[in-house]
DNA sequence: TTTTGTTATTATTAAACTATGAAAAGAAGA
DNA sequence: TCTTCTTTTCATAGTTTAATAATAACAAAA
């Protein structure tokens, strides 16, 4: 993660650089706004932290410059109090303001906050397919395909096959697949009731409970489907 | 744009709400936290402001809970100056961390400054018009049109079909189809409701319910319309 | 081998969900 | 206001699915 500090009181960008720093983050530091253009498109950044007032370029006009071609979050750090400044910034396309002197720890928590929300969007959405050996099942769809060949899976037959394939290879617990499946709808269930769908889930992949293909009994534990 | 407030402190709740309201969200204000969870899968909320400090859960606690599920910004805004509360709140899934008393126009830039973010990333490139299968339906025009013959739909018919066939291919809950539909208008819906509707789609549509060609029961789950 | 605890099978019962026809309530337009 | 169209509600019927209970089969330990 790389991340742009902006700040011409040289002890302010510093310290901030010292924290960011520590948690193991890229910094670029710079002490005046010139240039910062040019690092942008080498350097991909991932969040800028800007001071409002500098003597060059105030932070505004660079934050503006900054949104025309990049969508990275941005802090504001300065030592203006005045509201109408606070407001301003967000208005033009900041994402935080903070005011002088700010707590350091505050700033990184900010800062994580930030590029948590900017890469849990940038990256790419969550599998909702799962598809190995002659096995996809696909949650959007609510489809199940075994050997090419569609089969028809009741809501619970399918979410208990949902979470069997996505521990694929691993032993599931009757009680944790009871706890994912049925949520906390009842407090206790009868595993019977378990071992029916299960019963009926190898019916309908043609598998045996005796020597099964697919969804493996581990005694005493509970069930497996092969990877 | 739904927003959810959450305060114990009446005049705090009130308050934000007012100025809320004169930018024209739709505010959904609770001065306790109980029932929120259940509100959050009636409506489709966008953003939440949360007070940290509250009687019967706290703030914290609530956040994580709408984590579990949601993933819209939450903003804390709290009396406490502590330093670690702010971290942790920002830590644990919040966007953001006002400090009372704040000013009520940056809380209201803040808001913004989170909704434009969130709405950037959320809005899938619109399309107006869905065509395939014989079924070509034009949100600007409000028509549908069935292999090549108009039919007319009412226009809760019209949004039914229009959000079936966004997710062509893809199974719609029912409450997801209620909470998109109907929006925060009703809390709630007796779901026959949607399913009266689904018949007179079938039936416009010449489709049966038992062995439909177009709209799918999933028993248990929802509707869906085959791509 | 017997016992014990676990899993499998089957059939039955109960519950949940969906469909339907008709009517009431509500909204919109003439 | 009256009429018409739309939406919701209600009662009921039909269907699917899930839970239960009883029994059989099995594996591991004593």
């Amino acid at each position: 993660m790389n991340i742009l500090v902006v700040d011409d009181e040289v002890e302010v960008a510093d310290l901030i650089e010292i924290y960011l720093k520590k948690e193991n983050y890229q910094v670029y530091k710079y002490y005046e706004s010139k240039d910062i253009l040019k690092l942008l498109d080498k350097v991909k950044i991932d969040l800028a932290i800007l001071d409002v007032m500098m003597k060059d370029m105030d932070g505004f006009s660079l934050c503006k410059k900054i949104r025309e071609k990049y969508n990275f979050p941005i802090i504001f750090v300065t030592a203006k109090v005045e509201e109408g400044f606070k407001i301003e910034g967000l208005t033009i396309g900041a994402d935080d303001y903070l005011t002088k002197p700010f707590e350091p720890l505050e700033l990184v928590a900010r800062v994580k906050a930030h590029l948590r929300r900017y890469k849990e969007y940038n990256e790419i959405p969550k599998e909702n397919v799962i598809d190995f050996r002659g096995i996809v099942i696909n949650q959007d769809t609510h489809e199940f395909y075994f050997n090419e060949k569609k089969i028809n899976l009741t809501k619970i037959e399918f979410a208990i096959m949902w979470y069997l394939c996505q521990n694929r290879g691993n032993v599931v617990a009757v009680d944790d697949l009871f706890k994912n499946v049925w949520q906390e709808k009842y407090f206790e269930c009868d595993n019977n009731t378990i071992m029916v769908h299960i019963r009926h889930l190898r019916e309908k992949m043609h598998d045996t409970s005796k020597n099964p293909k697919y969804i493996k009994t581990i005694w005493g534990v509970g069930y497996k489907i092969e990877k």
